[in-house]
DNA sequence: CGGTATCCCGTCAGATACTG
DNA sequence: CAGTATCTGACGGGATACCG
């Protein structure tokens, strides 16, 4: 979290913290699924509803809306019945794939370690 | 999110995928504040909880104890009356500022921006 | 097609009270 | 001091049905 005088600890739960509210977004169950799939190229509503998997249109819906309100995606509509909505990636949103990315990395060399530690622990901690 | 086999959306919410998983930590509301509080060295359960600032004992228990679980947190307790329980990172622990270090330079660096856009957006869509 | 409206339920944070 | 136990309300997400 950004500090607000020294450290790295600033006001705790400070809704106006950066990174707060950066994590807010991306610790958004489908937001960072979401930005992935947009990566290659601009997708129909559709389209993304099937890449992405597991997501009810509602959820992809307000996912969305709030990716378009922070200036991360672009809604396009066409005026055409049936109606044609396409959804791409702004530069700000192609720029936040760079620190996704990091995480993955870290991910992918790192999750099995956690995942071995949890099974460990859970073997010690219950009957 | 690790791909299953090509591009960046594998299958959808798996809760096995490894940066699913690191997100799903990592977007808890507390995760980051922890080992942001944690980063200068190892901290009583009281100071922890002063340090961060409006989490509850039962929530900072449980972030503490996931953190544990997860391999990147260290708790040491002293058989003492009263009672002294320290927590410190891991190396896996420290491993994980990096990436987040990256998360929060981004974040400074945009969210201005995001915040813009809200308030245009909020704007144009309401009354 | 691309949504919106509605209902429902599980999870979880917060507050409070209590314990070794 | 460092928790645990319990209750509570808010919220997020899924399913379903319907609309322009």
């Amino acid at each position: 979290m950004t500090a607000a005088v020294s450290g790295w600890v600033g006001d705790g739960y400070d809704p106006q913290c950066p990174t707060r509210v950066l994590l807010d977004r991306v610790g958004d169950k489908w937001t960072v699924l979401v930005i992935g799939a947009l990566a290659d190229g601009p997708l129909r509503f559709t389209e993304l509803r099937d890449r992405v998997g597991g997501v009810s249109g509602k959820v992809l819906t307000a996912t969305l809306r709030a990716l378009a309100r922070d200036g991360l995606v672009i809604r396009t509509a066409y005026p055409q019945i049936p109606p044609r909505v396409e959804y791409s990636l702004t530069d700000l949103g192609r720029s936040l794939q760079t620190p996704l990315d990091v995480l993955r990395t870290w991910a992918e060399q790192h999750i099995a370690q956690v995942v071995a530690h949890r099974e460990e622990f859970d073997e010690e901690h219950d009957q």
